[in-house]
DNA sequence: AATGAATGAGAGTTCATTCAT
DNA sequence: TATGAATGAACTCTCATTCAT
């Protein structure tokens, strides 16, 4: 069920969908016009997803899985803890650049009703490692012991200016910017052992 | 236009909104529910608004204004500057953790399409002071000088994340552990030099 | 009842009504926006009408009536048959040129169901002179002995295609011309007898 | 785009629209009426008709046609002008009396707002040999010199008069008072020189 | 006489979903 | 697997009318 063992039906259907309810949000995009810009028949789109919402879930997963395999490209627990941190930060910020419009839909979905917590729970499994990485970063004592919601929750905010900020830009982020951002972002969550550490 | 102006009905109708579409969204809410739990008549939200994006995009605005009321409380300009920081920290953690529901919607729909880019532009003027605010403080050398968009979201995200976590609580966030989280967010922001300011 | 005792708000509604009614159509024309444009209360229309049916009836009642006035007007029997025919025709084609808008809703609501068949034949009466005009013209041999509805039917829709046609015009009818349409209509109805009357 | 290729149910929307807004009128004549007695969906009339307009617009085109058709029925150009032109006037008679309600919509919608200008200019080339049938006549000097639009208007008049005769008789107009109706109305367009020669 | 906020039935229309082909 | 005509419940919104003031 990754994204690369779908028929090309339904991957266009994904595709269609994303591309539509970012641009106008769930209930302007109908069905019908989903299966119209995707070049198949209504009836097509209930082969492949049970109906609307799963559809929606469907997508919301594959992006969630997408963006936790690209969090971990090139993870190498050789380097150093802050060096670590620093790809981990970077990976993410990459997912959301280059590929705009799932970062614009996962921003609005993840907050919405429309993704039930089950789903929500089911990919969290793709964040384990980024997970454990920042609680064995508490226990070593490079990460200041706080809630890992809230860490999470703040790392999370950061990448997503930086991201946001990129997006909009003419001009884009310049290297030494996305370096400030990274240590902004290390300087909220290291403890003050690691203070010239980064 | 402020909340304390309208008329009762249009109070009804707007608080209803906000719960219903909080709790099942936007196009789970029809207008026939709004008004039979508003106690109006379906015809009655017509006559105070247009239709129904403009009924969200009101009851958006409105908390907005709200919520930047709520963020200059107690404002003192006499302070240090990272009290001054720690207040409006704590102002914004305030109003979400007391206004949970206004704190969901306003979740929802800050990044979703129902909200006109007009609608998000003509809002930031209650903001004003605190951007002045952040922007006296990269001049002061207080705050790093980092891209003001960057530094909002930045901050945003980590009050919400503390927020959430609050709601979420059992137990509730302590005062410890909610100065640490100040701190954190402090740390991202301020400058090498005013590492032991705080 | 007539149309110069009115009060000056009924007035208004009325020459609003018309005015919107031919312009847009009977179920385009709310009865919200006959009163803000006739500038009264919604209420108000009710106090002079007890509904929409009926304010469209009177109002086609009075404009029949004016038509009828102003067929009749120079009327005088002691000129010869065919001079009055040419009057009445005349008459006729004056009001209709005069006032287009109201031409325009007696065209529209002439052969529409919203006026009902009592509305109809209740202002039959002031046309009787020109219906027995048309009959004592086939008892004394000027007129072809056809039926009376016939013969309105289609003297009617002489003036009425010469009316639209000025009203089309440019360039209007020049009198050369409505003289011709007038010598058509005459030629229609009159009898052998009368061929060189005229 | 004719009668005969369309649809059953299509078919069925239409005869059910013109049958329920020739009795009711438009307004009168709720979508889910026309639902109901034509036996399909609501939705289904959506499926062939952009909206309640242009569904009484594709009507009124589609009557029209026919109505044109049968004008041209038996057209015999090797006739004299005036056998011609007493069948033109008899086709017409025959397709307002044997389709009565046909008749009464064309009535009704023909001077209405609701149909477009643009549709009724489409719908004039159904009516062209006749057209040029009467400009012929003029040029060939059996039609007096008269505006073209006058004189199919007046025809139409007549025509319609005597239409509207029959349909409300008892009795029915009988074949000579029918020939009397079509001498006047020949004798309103025909020049002096035609007098006799009908 | 006049107002206009309020009503609520009912209008036109949409759209997720089905099913015969 | 794929189609798309057909469904009909449910939606947003309108508007003739009322009535307390």
């Amino acid at each position: 069920m990754n994204i690369h063992s779908l028929p090309d039906k339904k991957l266009a259907i994904l595709e269609t969908t994303l591309r539509l309810i970012t641009e106008n949000g769930f209930h302007a995009t109908p069905m019908s016009l989903v299966a119209k810009e995707a070049g198949v028949a209504a009836g097509t789109i209930y082969h492949y997803f049970e109906n609307k919402n799963q559809l929606i879930g469907e997508l919301y997963s594959l992006l969630k899985q997408k963006m936790g395999i690209t969090l971990l490209q090139n993870k190498d627990t050789s380097e150093s803890y802050s060096v670590q941190f620093s790809l981990f930060w970077k990976n993410l910020f990459i997912y959301f650049t280059q590929n705009p419009i799932e970062f614009r839909f996962l921003e609005q979905y993840s907050t919405s009703p429309f993704i039930s917590s089950e789903t929500r729970t089911e990919n969290l499994i793709y964040y384990k490692p980024v997970i454990d990485f920042i609680e064995s970063g508490i226990e070593t004592g490079h990460i200041r012991s706080l809630p890992l919601d809230f860490l999470v929750g703040t790392l999370f905010g950061q990448v997503t200016s930086a991201a946001k900020l990129h997006l909009a830009g003419t001009p884009e982020i310049s290297d030494d910017l996305l370096d400030a951002a990274i240590k902004s972002s290390w300087d909220s969550v290291r403890t003050e052992s690691f203070s010239d550490y980064y």
